[in-house]
RNA sequence: UCCUCAGUAGCUCAAUUGGCAGAGCAUCCGGCUGUUAACCGGAGGGUUGUAGGUUCGAGUCCUACCUGAGGAGCCA
């Protein structure tokens, strides 16, 4: 007998197969029972009649407790009655270890219980679905910028200093007499390696130490950030487009069993079509001040704005042209308007916010110097940087995208901190 | 950092005007041969977040603190 995945059953129908996994839920009818067990990749529903097993694993199945490790053993039956229509007609049962009364149960918690046993929630089967559909995501990521001839160039996780000088770090003690932060961006790093590869991407986790209280914020989370050289914004507002659909289409493809489990409603995600609507920041600000919003132009956009906007269509909306004032200090200016930055914020539907931060970055050393200047930033940290204006200096361009906020996107959730294994906000940092 | 809300059994919640702290789930015991968060009967389970105050009497009112959640600002 061989061992099977429960994802993969419909190909053993008849066989007699042994399933290695834990009691997800168990029922029982007197001389029948139905445990559900579930091996990681799927759950599966036994059928255990006491007249058609011995009697010790009749009295197993009786005492064994939800999450019990257990290795089965049955044949496999296409059943209409089950949940996911195969049976396992059980024929052995060894209790490899026999769970405590298990904390999370099949009524409902609140989310503090939920967040605190979060090692234990990841079996649960929503949490399980958006794992698949976060690994689904990641994947066509990689993908789509591997299959474009990027080269993955990963950054440096301990940075000597801020990538930009407005959003706080967190600060850690490098052997006593210096300070090291942990990285907000790998954009700086990542303009380097794309002088060096011309296409170039990283990807991993970036740290905030901002004290942010809300859906959209972790104060760990992943990025993925392409960096082109030669690039303008025009391009990367394109590439970011399609970047976007290549992870819709693919998660629409392969993972909609998982967004079934979280009844995610998908015509949502299937109208997404090319072009994005572009919307220059003056024209953004006029729709803001149509619909009645107080919003004085010159400022950032903050949450309520960017949910008014993007609720106007019906796939992401692209932002571009944002007041230099506002933003980061490496921004090229708009030569038609210098007051203006030659940047875009990609923002998701649903009232998701800004999955995408990016723009074309300056290549004029005198400019540069000017701006670390005016941001009131250490010239001699950005000493390397600067030599990126010094040595061939071209216009390049590139942006960020969270993973998170697009996972929670697709996958429709209420928060961020479910779409990371285990979430770090302001005030949790356990399990 | 600021604003709002919450904290009662292992979990989710209830408790009228300040007047005997209760239910469902989980656990344990019993019943049930097709259950779908199964169901039915029984049992055990409490320093009401902490400290103080008002009162004959506080889960309930007051003060401070602690913990958490939602939001703002900032950001992906």
């Amino acid at each position: 007998m061989k061992r099977a995945w429960i994802s993969e059953v419909a190909h053993h129908v008849g066989e007699d197969v042994i399933i290695k996994g834990w009691l997800y839920n168990k029922r029982s009818s007197g001389k029948i029972m139905f445990p559900q067990i579930r091996d990681g990749t799927g759950i599966i529903q036994g059928v255990v009649v006491k007249s058609a097993v011995p009697e010790s694993v009749w009295e197993d199945f009786d005492r064994l407790t939800q999450e019990s490790a257990i290795i089965v053993r049955g044949r496999v039956r296409q059943d209409e009655r089950a949940p996911g229509g195969y049976e396992l007609d059980v024929t052995g049962l060894e209790v490899v270890h026999l769970a405590e009364p298990y904390p999370i149960t099949k009524k409902e918690h609140g989310i503090e219980f939920l967040l605190d046993h979060r090692h234990l929630w990841l079996r649960s089967r929503k949490q399980h679905a958006i794992m698949l559909v976060r690994h689904e995501v990641i994947r066509a990521v990689r993908d789509f910028f591997d299959d474009r001839g990027f080269v993955l160039c990963d950054t440096p996780i301990f940075t000597p200093a801020a990538c930009e000088g407005t959003t706080t770090l967190f600060e850690v003690d490098y052997f006593g007499d210096e300070k090291a932060y942990l990285t907000q961006s790998g954009q700086l790093y990542n303009e380097a390696t794309a002088a060096a590869f011309g296409r170039t991407y990283c990807f991993g986790p970036t740290f905030r130490a901002e004290r942010s209280k809300t859906r959209r914020h972790l104060t760990e989370f992943w990025m993925v950030e392409p960096e082109i050289a030669y690039a303008t914004l025009d391009d990367i507002m394109e590439l970011a487009e399609e970047l976007i659909m290549a992870v819709v289409e693919r998660v629409l493809e392969r993972r909609r069993p998982q967004l079934d489990v979280l009844e995610r409603d998908t015509s949502k995600l299937e109208a997404i079509e090319r072009p994005f609507p572009r919307l220059h920041y003056d024209e953004a600000v006029r729709r803001l001040h149509q619909g009645g919003l107080e919003f004085q132009w010159g400022d950032d956009f903050g949450s309520p704005h960017e949910t008014y906007l993007s609720e106007q269509f019906d796939r992401p909306v692209m932002v571009h042209r944002y007041p230099a004032a506002v933003k980061a200090f490496y921004m090229e200016p708009d030569p038609e308007r210098p007051e203006l930055a030659l940047c875009v914020d990609v923002l998701a539907p649903e009232g998701y916010g800004e999955i995408i931060g990016g723009g074309q970055r300056i290549a004029s050393l005198s400019l540069l110097k000017q701006r670390i200047e005016e941001h009131h930033l250490p010239e001699e940290a950005f000493d390397w940087y600067l030599d990126l204006r010094r040595y061939g200096s071209v216009p390049h361009a590139g942006f960020g995208m969270g993973i998170e906020r697009c996972v929670a996107w697709l996958c429709g959730l209420a928060h961020v901190r479910e779409a990371i294994p285990f979430p770090r906000t302001l005030y949790r940092l356990k399990p």
